[in-house]
DNA sequence: AACCCGGGGGG
DNA sequence: CCCCCAGGGTT
Protein backbone atom coordinates (compact mmCIF):
# COMPACT_ATOMS: atom_id res chain seq x y z
CA UNK A 1 0.00 0.00 0.00
CA UNK A 2 1.08 3.30 -0.73
CA UNK A 3 2.29 5.81 2.17
CA UNK A 4 0.88 3.48 5.07
CA UNK A 5 2.72 5.30 7.85
CA UNK A 6 1.67 8.71 6.11
CA UNK A 7 -2.08 7.67 6.33
CA UNK A 8 -1.92 6.50 10.00
CA UNK A 9 0.14 8.88 11.48
CA UNK A 10 -2.71 11.76 9.72
CA UNK A 11 -4.96 9.81 11.35
CA UNK A 12 -3.51 9.60 15.05
CA UNK A 13 -2.49 13.66 14.80
CA UNK A 14 -6.28 14.07 14.15
CA UNK A 15 -7.45 11.68 16.62
CA UNK A 16 -5.71 10.75 19.52
CA UNK A 17 -6.34 10.77 23.41
CA UNK A 18 -5.01 13.04 25.65
CA UNK A 19 -3.55 10.64 27.65
CA UNK A 20 -1.48 10.88 30.87
CA UNK A 21 1.71 9.29 29.83
CA UNK A 22 1.91 11.52 26.65
CA UNK A 23 3.18 14.39 28.40
CA UNK A 24 6.65 12.99 28.81
CA UNK A 25 9.87 10.54 27.23
CA UNK A 26 11.01 9.88 30.84
CA UNK A 27 11.29 6.38 30.93
CA UNK A 28 10.52 5.75 34.54
CA UNK A 29 6.84 7.28 33.30
CA UNK A 30 6.74 5.53 30.04
CA UNK A 31 8.09 2.21 31.41
CA UNK A 32 5.51 2.61 34.26
CA UNK A 33 2.75 3.62 31.93
CA UNK A 34 3.44 0.16 29.82
CA UNK A 35 3.69 -2.56 32.83
CA UNK A 36 0.15 -1.38 33.76
CA UNK A 37 -1.49 -1.53 30.41
CA UNK A 38 -0.26 -5.16 29.65
CA UNK A 39 -3.13 -6.89 29.13
CA UNK A 40 -5.07 -4.02 30.74
CA UNK A 41 -7.37 -1.34 29.23
CA UNK A 42 -6.34 2.49 29.40
CA UNK A 43 -9.82 3.57 31.42
CA UNK A 44 -8.57 0.51 34.26
CA UNK A 45 -5.46 1.41 34.46
CA UNK A 46 -5.09 5.12 34.31
CA UNK A 47 -5.84 5.14 38.15
CA UNK A 48 -3.05 3.07 39.37
CA UNK A 49 -0.82 5.10 36.57
CA UNK A 50 -1.75 8.46 38.92
CA UNK A 51 -1.57 6.27 41.81
CA UNK A 52 1.93 5.08 41.36
CA UNK A 53 3.12 8.15 39.73
CA UNK A 54 1.89 10.04 42.95
CA UNK A 55 3.38 7.71 45.48
CA UNK A 56 6.52 7.06 43.50
CA UNK A 57 7.83 9.81 41.64
CA UNK A 58 11.15 8.75 40.91
CA UNK A 59 11.93 5.06 40.44
CA UNK A 60 14.47 5.45 43.45
CA UNK A 61 11.10 6.07 45.64
CA UNK A 62 9.56 3.41 43.74
CA UNK A 63 12.59 0.85 44.63
CA UNK A 64 13.16 1.80 48.07
CA UNK A 65 9.26 1.12 48.65
CA UNK A 66 8.80 -2.61 50.81
CA UNK A 67 7.16 -5.05 47.76
CA UNK A 68 4.16 -5.50 50.36
CA UNK A 69 3.36 -1.63 50.04
CA UNK A 70 3.71 -2.21 46.35
CA UNK A 71 1.38 -4.97 46.10
CA UNK A 72 -0.73 -3.16 48.27
CA UNK A 73 -0.99 0.06 45.71
CA UNK A 74 -1.65 -2.56 42.54
CA UNK A 75 -4.53 -4.49 44.46
CA UNK A 76 -7.35 -5.18 41.96
CA UNK A 77 -5.74 -4.78 38.82
CA UNK A 78 -4.56 -8.45 38.60
CA UNK A 79 -1.39 -10.84 36.90
CA UNK A 80 0.41 -9.45 40.56
CA UNK A 81 3.64 -10.51 39.06
CA UNK A 82 3.78 -7.57 37.01
CA UNK A 83 4.30 -5.28 40.21
CA UNK A 84 6.81 -7.91 41.82
CA UNK A 85 9.08 -7.82 38.68
CA UNK A 86 8.57 -3.81 38.56
CA UNK A 87 9.44 -3.47 42.01
CA UNK A 88 12.46 -5.59 41.05
CA UNK A 89 13.10 -3.58 38.17
CA UNK A 90 13.34 -0.25 39.83
CA UNK A 91 15.67 -1.73 42.53
CA UNK A 92 17.84 -2.71 39.61
CA UNK A 93 18.29 0.61 37.90
CA UNK A 94 18.13 2.11 40.75
CA UNK A 95 21.08 0.48 42.48
CA UNK A 96 23.02 -1.06 39.74
CA UNK A 97 22.52 1.78 37.03
CA UNK A 98 22.50 4.40 39.14
CA UNK A 99 18.96 5.38 38.11
CA UNK A 100 19.66 5.43 34.43
CA UNK A 101 17.52 3.75 32.21
CA UNK A 102 18.91 1.86 29.80
CA UNK A 103 18.46 3.45 26.23
CA UNK A 104 18.57 0.32 23.64
CA UNK A 105 15.95 -2.54 23.19
CA UNK A 106 18.87 -4.47 23.09
CA UNK A 107 19.37 -3.99 27.00
CA UNK A 108 15.76 -3.11 28.12
CA UNK A 109 14.44 -6.16 26.89
CA UNK A 110 16.59 -8.48 29.25
CA UNK A 111 14.71 -6.14 32.40
CA UNK A 112 12.71 -8.34 34.12
CA UNK A 113 8.64 -8.72 33.09
CA UNK A 114 9.92 -6.18 29.77
CA UNK A 115 9.30 -8.57 26.73
CA UNK A 116 9.68 -7.77 23.15
CA UNK A 117 6.20 -5.27 23.45
CA UNK A 118 7.49 -3.46 26.07
CA UNK A 119 10.84 -2.90 25.19
CA UNK A 120 10.01 -1.82 21.66
CA UNK A 121 7.43 0.57 23.05
CA UNK A 122 10.02 2.17 25.77
CA UNK A 123 12.95 1.69 23.02
CA UNK A 124 11.11 3.65 20.36
CA UNK A 125 9.39 6.34 22.15
CA UNK A 126 11.72 7.55 24.66
CA UNK A 127 14.68 7.08 22.32
CA UNK A 128 13.59 7.21 18.77
CA UNK A 129 14.63 3.49 17.97
CA UNK A 130 13.05 2.01 15.05
CA UNK A 131 11.76 -1.01 16.43
CA UNK A 132 7.58 -1.98 16.02
CA UNK A 133 5.22 -2.68 18.36
CA UNK A 134 2.81 -5.52 18.02
CA UNK A 135 0.21 -5.54 20.70
CA UNK A 136 -3.19 -6.91 20.50
CA UNK A 137 -4.15 -3.78 18.63
CA UNK A 138 -1.23 -4.00 16.03
CA UNK A 139 -2.00 -7.67 15.31
CA UNK A 140 -5.92 -6.48 14.96
CA UNK A 141 -4.98 -3.96 12.26
CA UNK A 142 -2.74 -5.57 10.60
CA UNK A 143 -4.27 -8.43 10.19
CA UNK A 144 -7.23 -6.90 9.13
CA UNK A 145 -6.17 -4.69 6.59
CA UNK A 146 -3.51 -7.08 4.87
CA UNK A 147 -5.83 -9.95 4.95
CA UNK A 148 -3.74 -11.91 6.77
CA UNK A 149 -5.26 -15.03 8.79
CA UNK A 150 -2.02 -16.82 10.43
CA UNK A 151 -3.18 -17.26 14.03
CA UNK A 152 -1.56 -14.74 16.13
CA UNK A 153 -1.21 -17.09 18.95
CA UNK A 154 1.24 -19.54 17.06
CA UNK A 155 5.00 -18.53 16.78
CA UNK A 156 4.65 -18.20 13.34
CA UNK A 157 2.37 -15.72 13.54
CA UNK A 158 4.50 -13.65 15.71
CA UNK A 159 7.15 -13.46 13.60
CA UNK A 160 5.03 -12.65 10.24
CA UNK A 161 3.35 -9.58 12.48
CA UNK A 162 6.52 -8.57 14.28
CA UNK A 163 8.25 -8.78 10.46
CA UNK A 164 5.57 -6.64 8.96
CA UNK A 165 4.78 -4.13 11.53
CA UNK A 166 8.88 -3.47 11.46
CA UNK A 167 8.80 -3.16 7.46
CA UNK A 168 5.69 -0.55 7.85
CA UNK A 169 7.00 1.59 10.58
CA UNK A 170 8.40 5.27 9.77
CA UNK A 171 11.62 5.30 10.62
CA UNK A 172 12.02 9.16 10.76
CA UNK A 173 9.18 9.13 13.87
CA UNK A 174 9.13 5.41 15.12
CA UNK A 175 7.41 6.89 18.50
CA UNK A 176 4.41 8.52 16.47
CA UNK A 177 3.90 5.46 14.29
CA UNK A 178 3.69 2.93 17.25
CA UNK A 179 1.45 4.80 19.44
CA UNK A 180 -0.54 5.73 16.46
CA UNK A 181 -0.84 2.17 15.14
CA UNK A 182 -2.48 0.95 18.75
CA UNK A 183 -4.49 4.20 18.90
CA UNK A 184 -6.04 2.90 15.71
CA UNK A 185 -7.08 -0.42 17.12
CA UNK A 186 -8.37 0.63 20.14
CA UNK A 187 -10.48 3.53 18.75
CA UNK A 188 -10.80 2.60 15.09
CA UNK A 189 -10.48 -0.53 14.22
CA UNK A 190 -12.05 -1.83 17.50
CA UNK A 191 -12.56 -5.99 18.12
CA UNK A 192 -16.30 -5.09 17.56
CA UNK A 193 -18.15 -2.89 15.80
CA UNK A 194 -14.84 -1.00 14.17
CA UNK A 195 -15.91 2.70 12.05
CA UNK A 196 -15.16 0.92 8.80
CA UNK A 197 -17.18 3.50 7.09
CA UNK A 198 -15.34 6.15 7.67
CA UNK A 199 -11.83 4.49 8.17
CA UNK A 200 -8.87 5.71 6.29
CA UNK A 201 -8.00 2.86 4.96
CA UNK A 202 -11.14 0.98 4.10
CA UNK A 203 -9.96 1.13 0.14
CA UNK A 204 -7.21 -1.10 1.00
CA UNK A 205 -8.52 -3.01 3.92
CA UNK A 206 -8.59 -6.68 2.48
CA UNK A 207 -10.70 -8.01 5.36
CA UNK A 208 -13.49 -5.13 4.85
CA UNK A 209 -13.76 -5.56 1.15
CA UNK A 210 -13.92 -10.03 1.32
CA UNK A 211 -16.20 -9.16 4.61
CA UNK A 212 -13.99 -11.00 7.16
CA UNK A 213 -13.61 -7.97 9.98
CA UNK A 214 -15.33 -10.53 12.19
CA UNK A 215 -12.89 -13.05 11.47
CA UNK A 216 -9.85 -11.20 11.91
CA UNK A 217 -7.50 -11.29 13.65
CA UNK A 218 -7.87 -15.53 13.86
CA UNK A 219 -6.69 -17.12 16.86
CA UNK A 220 -5.88 -20.67 17.18
CA UNK A 221 -6.17 -21.45 21.15
CA UNK A 222 -8.94 -22.05 22.98
CA UNK A 223 -8.54 -21.75 27.19
CA UNK A 224 -9.92 -24.13 29.06
CA UNK A 225 -11.24 -22.96 32.57
CA UNK A 226 -10.97 -25.05 35.48
CA UNK A 227 -13.74 -25.49 38.48
CA UNK A 228 -11.67 -24.69 41.83
CA UNK A 229 -13.80 -24.80 45.43
CA UNK A 230 -12.37 -22.63 48.03
CA UNK A 231 -13.25 -22.56 51.65
CA UNK A 232 -11.94 -19.67 53.39
CA UNK A 233 -11.53 -19.80 57.85
CA UNK A 234 -12.58 -16.09 58.45
CA UNK A 235 -11.10 -16.54 62.41
CA UNK A 236 -12.13 -14.48 65.03
CA UNK A 237 -10.69 -14.22 68.65
CA UNK A 238 -12.66 -12.50 71.63
CA UNK A 239 -10.38 -9.88 70.86
CA UNK A 240 -11.26 -9.34 67.39
CA UNK A 241 -8.56 -10.77 65.55
CA UNK A 242 -8.05 -12.55 62.60
CA UNK A 243 -5.41 -14.81 60.68
CA UNK A 244 -3.75 -13.22 57.26
CA UNK A 245 -1.57 -15.86 55.81
CA UNK A 246 0.56 -14.58 52.92
CA UNK A 247 0.80 -16.44 49.77
CA UNK A 248 4.18 -17.36 49.15
CA UNK A 249 4.05 -20.28 46.51
CA UNK A 250 3.72 -20.33 42.84
CA UNK A 251 0.21 -19.83 41.66
CA UNK A 252 -2.47 -17.18 41.53
CA UNK A 253 -1.85 -14.64 43.80
CA UNK A 254 1.19 -14.71 44.83
CA UNK A 255 2.84 -12.43 47.24
CA UNK A 256 -0.82 -11.20 48.08
CA UNK A 257 -2.46 -11.85 52.00
CA UNK A 258 -5.44 -14.18 52.11
CA UNK A 259 -7.61 -16.03 55.04
CA UNK A 260 -6.50 -19.21 55.54
CA UNK A 261 -8.03 -21.73 52.66
CA UNK A 262 -9.15 -24.92 52.30
CA UNK A 263 -9.58 -25.98 48.64
CA UNK A 264 -11.39 -28.95 48.08
CA UNK A 265 -12.43 -30.84 45.23
CA UNK A 266 -16.17 -30.21 45.33
CA UNK A 267 -18.35 -27.76 47.23
CA UNK A 268 -18.84 -28.66 50.77
CA UNK A 269 -21.48 -28.92 53.30
CA UNK A 270 -21.09 -27.95 56.34
CA UNK A 271 -20.25 -31.59 58.12
CA UNK A 272 -18.29 -32.32 54.83
CA UNK A 273 -15.90 -29.14 56.05
CA UNK A 274 -15.67 -30.25 59.66
CA UNK A 275 -14.50 -33.29 58.33
CA UNK A 276 -11.67 -32.60 56.16
CA UNK A 277 -10.82 -29.79 58.80
CA UNK A 278 -9.11 -32.48 61.14
CA UNK A 279 -6.06 -32.54 58.85
CA UNK A 280 -6.08 -28.62 58.38
CA UNK A 281 -3.17 -27.13 59.30
CA UNK A 282 -2.51 -22.94 59.40
CA UNK A 283 0.94 -21.08 59.50
CA UNK A 284 1.66 -20.49 62.80
CA UNK A 285 4.26 -18.78 65.18
CA UNK A 286 6.53 -21.55 64.66
CA UNK A 287 5.59 -23.99 62.24
CA UNK A 288 2.24 -25.24 61.14
CA UNK A 289 -0.39 -25.41 63.37
CA UNK A 290 -3.07 -28.31 63.45
CA UNK A 291 -6.56 -26.89 63.04
CA UNK A 292 -7.70 -29.77 65.62
CA UNK A 293 -5.34 -28.25 67.92
CA UNK A 294 -7.40 -24.79 68.15
CA UNK A 295 -10.35 -24.17 70.92
CA UNK A 296 -13.20 -24.31 68.57
CA UNK A 297 -16.44 -22.31 69.93
CA UNK A 298 -18.57 -21.88 66.45
CA UNK A 299 -18.16 -22.38 62.95
CA UNK A 300 -20.73 -20.35 60.32
CA UNK A 301 -21.20 -20.46 56.68
CA UNK A 302 -21.72 -16.59 55.64
CA UNK A 303 -23.73 -17.24 52.76
CA UNK A 304 -25.39 -20.37 51.45
CA UNK A 305 -24.45 -20.22 48.14
CA UNK A 306 -20.63 -19.97 46.91
CA UNK A 307 -19.43 -16.58 45.62
CA UNK A 308 -18.23 -17.82 41.87
CA UNK A 309 -15.01 -15.73 40.97
CA UNK A 310 -13.71 -15.86 37.83
CA UNK A 311 -10.20 -15.49 36.53
CA UNK A 312 -9.03 -16.04 32.67
CA UNK A 313 -8.54 -19.81 33.24
CA UNK A 314 -9.79 -20.59 36.77
CA UNK A 315 -13.57 -20.12 37.57
CA UNK A 316 -13.52 -19.84 41.98
CA UNK A 317 -16.41 -20.87 43.80
CA UNK A 318 -15.36 -19.03 47.65
CA UNK A 319 -17.32 -20.24 50.43
CA UNK A 320 -16.31 -18.08 53.36
CA UNK A 321 -16.93 -19.75 56.73
CA UNK A 322 -16.03 -17.73 59.52
CA UNK A 323 -14.53 -19.86 63.06
CA UNK A 324 -14.97 -18.60 66.30
CA UNK A 325 -12.09 -19.74 68.36
CA UNK A 326 -10.57 -19.00 72.10
CA UNK A 327 -7.54 -16.85 72.10
CA UNK A 328 -4.06 -18.13 71.32
CA UNK A 329 -0.63 -17.54 70.94
CA UNK A 330 0.12 -20.05 68.63
CA UNK A 331 -1.04 -17.94 65.83
CA UNK A 332 0.08 -14.70 64.63
CA UNK A 333 -3.41 -12.74 64.43
CA UNK A 334 -4.20 -9.42 63.76
CA UNK A 335 -6.72 -6.63 64.77
CA UNK A 336 -9.31 -6.95 62.19
CA UNK A 337 -9.17 -3.27 61.63
CA UNK A 338 -5.95 -3.66 60.38
CA UNK A 339 -7.00 -5.85 57.39
CA UNK A 340 -7.24 -3.02 55.14
CA UNK A 341 -3.24 -2.38 55.40
CA UNK A 342 -2.79 -5.89 53.48
CA UNK A 343 -2.68 -6.68 49.76
CA UNK A 344 -5.67 -9.16 49.33
CA UNK A 345 -7.48 -10.92 46.08
CA UNK A 346 -10.30 -8.66 44.70
CA UNK A 347 -12.43 -11.61 45.86
CA UNK A 348 -11.29 -11.18 49.76
CA UNK A 349 -11.45 -7.82 49.31
CA UNK A 350 -15.06 -7.24 47.99
CA UNK A 351 -16.57 -9.44 50.04
CA UNK A 352 -14.82 -8.20 53.34
CA UNK A 353 -16.34 -4.90 52.17
CA UNK A 354 -19.76 -5.87 52.77
CA UNK A 355 -18.80 -8.42 55.76
CA UNK A 356 -19.78 -7.48 59.38
CA UNK A 357 -17.28 -9.18 61.45
CA UNK A 358 -19.26 -7.70 64.76
CA UNK A 359 -22.24 -10.00 64.27
CA UNK A 360 -20.53 -13.60 65.01
C1' DA B 1 4.37 -25.20 22.03
C1' DA B 2 1.42 -25.12 25.85
C1' DC B 3 0.21 -23.35 29.97
C1' DC B 4 -0.11 -20.05 33.70
C1' DC B 5 -1.13 -15.45 35.58
C1' DG B 6 -6.55 -11.13 37.28
C1' DG B 7 -9.89 -8.45 36.83
C1' DG B 8 -13.10 -5.75 34.29
C1' DG B 9 -16.06 -4.33 30.52
C1' DG B 10 -18.49 -4.72 25.95
C1' DG B 11 -21.71 -6.98 23.08
C1' DC C 1 -21.95 -16.13 27.95
C1' DC C 2 -17.72 -15.24 25.32
C1' DC C 3 -14.14 -12.27 23.95
C1' DC C 4 -10.57 -8.94 24.58
C1' DC C 5 -7.48 -5.79 26.88
C1' DA C 6 -0.62 -0.95 25.09
C1' DG C 7 1.90 -9.27 27.47
C1' DG C 8 5.43 -11.86 30.01
C1' DG C 9 7.26 -15.87 32.38
C1' DT C 10 7.64 -20.80 33.09
C1' DT C 11 7.56 -25.53 31.84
Amino acid sequence: MLNFSKKLIDWYLQNKRALPWRTTRDPYYIWLSEIILQQTRVEQGTPYYFRFTSTFPTIKALADADEDTVLKLWQGLGYYSRARNLHSTAKKIAYEYDSIFPDTYKEIVKLKGVGDYTASAIASICFDEPTAVVDGNVYRVLSRIFGIDTPIDSTLGKKEFKALAQKLIDVRDPATFNQAIMEFGATQCKPKNPYCLHCPFNTDCIAFQQGKIESLPYKAGKTKVRDRFFNYLILKTPSAHTLLQKREEKGIWQGLFDFPLLESDVDLEKTELIAQLDLFSLKGVSGSVAFKSLKIKSIVLESNEPIIHKLSHQKLNVKFWVVRIADTSELQTIPIADFKKYAVPRVIDRFMESFDFENY
